[in-house]
DNA sequence: CCCCCCCC
């Protein structure tokens, strides 16, 4: 097999005197994990690298290609096509400018233990040509890049000797960035930058942006503070290319980012920023690293992630104090759905909140939510550093939008934001028959349990009123017959009212049935429709709810119940009521079957 | 040097 591939002999001694060559096939003979800087830190890996003739120690992976030796595709002996690539010079104080090669894109041809050690490749030669004048001038770093070699011709330009010093350098990639070297100019393109946010503890105070920086190679966050907020905040432009160099490095704070970068940059009174005119187009715009829905669930809470999917609905605007600051607080709820058929909620926050627009079912793409978890189920939250994108066009969200088009929009989905009654335990699985004999709803706080149930009635009588149309009122709202509604609870009167359904259905599994008393809202999931529409049909045709409630019939759904013993003229009678109605999950319930199953073997 | 982002 591997005697299919020819290496590409003195390819080497190209590339690292900063030429270019295509599509290079060489022969891995070593990997070597670098000594990182903090065990938070990415592995980073070393390679010696040989192209038949000549062999490097010099090269290095960027740490998206890790998973490629972590999974034991890329071993010594290896054969692999270089696709993309970087070189950099680096200076190392008193002693020879090394030039080290970053694989940025490769693909392997042959694994390792399919192959052997091809030919007597030697150490190739210290670099033998003559440094560029801007390399030996600035004492720094440059780099070529198979794709796009910055031209030295500066001297032609009109431009003032500070653009010319920064432009006719040759520029470092982000991912070889590190505390340990600071001589550099990247090439980067901002593809997010926050607002002035200022800050007040016990340390001082002050005020500071953040922006998101990104080239060919990776991504790396900065951040800017007090009178460099002045200085910066107006010419730094989202989408611009910029030159920029002589900021500090330090180790990323994964809890508060999702750049793929151990590092971040902070700008101080000596960093050059100055902008790239050049047409640019191999500066991507975004990185995603997106997370599927069904994935989320077992993702430990706090964990910033990206993600992409449909809005399927949301809630309205809600208004709330916060219970710490007691700051006013608005939020919208999003559930968004995916290629999994898993669904999750993403809170939107303030202005966000308000101006969203969930109408036409857009694709959200999301880099850097918040995982979070309540009532047991996962749901996402959006921050200051969240960067939210509506119908972004990138081959992702247009796959997303076929899927939904033509079968999303008509699947079940799992609700991932789920909550399970009782302070996120379990609720119980019972069969109903159990209502009845386990003696449920006899303390005064009711039982909870919940039960897979085909609707076997729907009924259709009396099952929509008119209610006051304060949000979160459920108040029967009594006909003034002037066009008036009064609402007793709220003590007033409203020109309007809403509709709300009174969902009463008996359900049955194999042991038996039951009566149920459904919220307005878990009705409107049984019957597929608004209470508004059911209202509406209902002004049209009193009867309308006899075909409504029809199509429920046979449906099978969980239950999740509250029992409680109520004294109706003096008779006690146990009255159920649907919490929540969900469709059947059948992983959660196959489980439950599976350990009752256990329970009768042993 | 921020990094709070809230609630059910």
């Amino acid at each position: 097999m591997a005697d299919k591939y020819q290496l590409s002999e003195g390819s080497l001694r190209v590339i690292m005197s900063g030429g270019k060559v295509e599509d290079a096939i060489m022969q891995v003979l070593g990997t070597k994990r670098i000594a990182s800087g903090s065990s938070s830190d990415k592995e980073r890996y070393r390679l010696l690298l040989s192209d038949g003739k000549y062999l490097i120690s010099f090269a290095m992976l960027t740490t998206q290609n890790n998973d490629k030796i972590v999974n034991g595709e890329l071993s010594d002996n290896s054969i692999i096509k270089i696709k993309k690539y970087i070189t950099s010079v680096i200076n190392n104080v008193g002693k020879v400018n090394k030039r080290v090669l970053v694989i940025l894109e490769m693909e392997t041809l042959v694994p390792g233990h399919k192959s052997s050690k091809i030919g007597s490749p030697e150490q190739l030669p210290e670099d033998d040509s003559e440094p560029l004048p801007s390399e030996t001038k600035n004492n720094t770093v440059s780099s070529s890049t198979s794709s796009t070699v910055p031209q030295v011709n500066g001297s032609h330009r009109n431009d003032t000797d500070v653009n010319m010093s920064m432009q006719d350098q040759l520029t470092h990639p982000i991912s070889s960035l590190s505390p340990y070297q600071n001589k550099w100019v990247i090439k980067a393109r901002v593809s997010n930058k926050s607002s002035i946010r200022t800050w007040s503890n016990s340390r001082g105070e002050g005020k500071l942006f953040n922006m998101d920086l990104i080239d060919e190679s990776g991504e790396i966050r900065a951040t800017a503070f007090r009178d460099l907020v002045d200085k910066f905040y107006d010419l730094i432009e989202v989408d611009k290319v910029y030159y920029i160099s002589k900021c500090q490095l330090k180790i990323a704070n994964k809890q508060f980012s999702n750049l793929n970068n151990d590092y971040e940059m902070t700008f101080t009174p000596d960093t050059i920023v100055q902008e790239c005119h050049d047409v640019v187009d191999s500066i991507p715009q975004t990185r995603y690293d997106f997370i599927s829905i069904d994935k989320i669930a077992h993702i430990e809470v706090d964990t910033m992630i990206d993600v992409i999917g449909v809005c399927k609905s949301a809630s309205d605007v809600q208004m709330f104090q916060a219970r710490s600051t007691g700051r006013d607080l608005k939020k919208r709820e999003l559930t968004l759905v995916d290629q999994s058929n898993n669904s999750i909620a993403l809170t939107l926050w303030g202005t966000e909140a308000e101006t969203f627009d969930s109408a036409s079912q857009p694709v959200i793409v999301i880099k850097g939510a918040r995982v979070s978890q309540f009532g047991g189920g996962k749901t996402l939250s959006t921050n200051a550093s969240t960067v939210m994108k509506i119908n972004p066009d990138i081959p992702e969200a247009h796959r997303l939008r076929g899927w939904f088009d033509n079968e999303g929009i008509s699947k079940t989905t799992v609700n991932i934001s789920a909550r399970s009654e009782g302070g996120g335990s379990q609720t119980q699985w019972i069969n109903v028959k159990d209502v009845q004999e386990m003696g449920m709803g006899q303390g005064d706080k009711g039982d909870y349990f919940q039960v897979v149930g085909t609707i076997l009635l729907y009924r259709s009588e009396n099952g929509i009123y008119k209610a006051c149309p304060k949000e979160d009122c459920k108040k029967k709202a009594a006909d003034q017959g002037n066009g008036m509604y009064r609402c007793d609870k709220c003590n007033r009167e409203y020109p309007n009212f809403k509709y709300l359904l009174l969902g009463s259905a008996n359900i049955a599994d194999w042991s038996g049935n039951i009566w149920l008393s459904l919220f307005s809202s878990e009705a409107e999931k049984v019957l597929g429709m608004s209470s508004q529409a059911v209202g509406e049909a209902i002004e049209n045709d009193s009867q309308a709810l006899v075909e409504i409630a029809d199509k429920a019939h046979f449906k099978e759904f969980i239950f999740k119940c509250r029992s409680k013993m109520e004294n109706y003229n003096d008779e006690n009678r146990l009255k159920t009521v649907a919490l929540r109605v969900d469709p059947v999950n059948y992983k959660e319930y196959n489980s439950y079957l599976i350990s009752q199953i256990n329970e009768l073997l042993n």
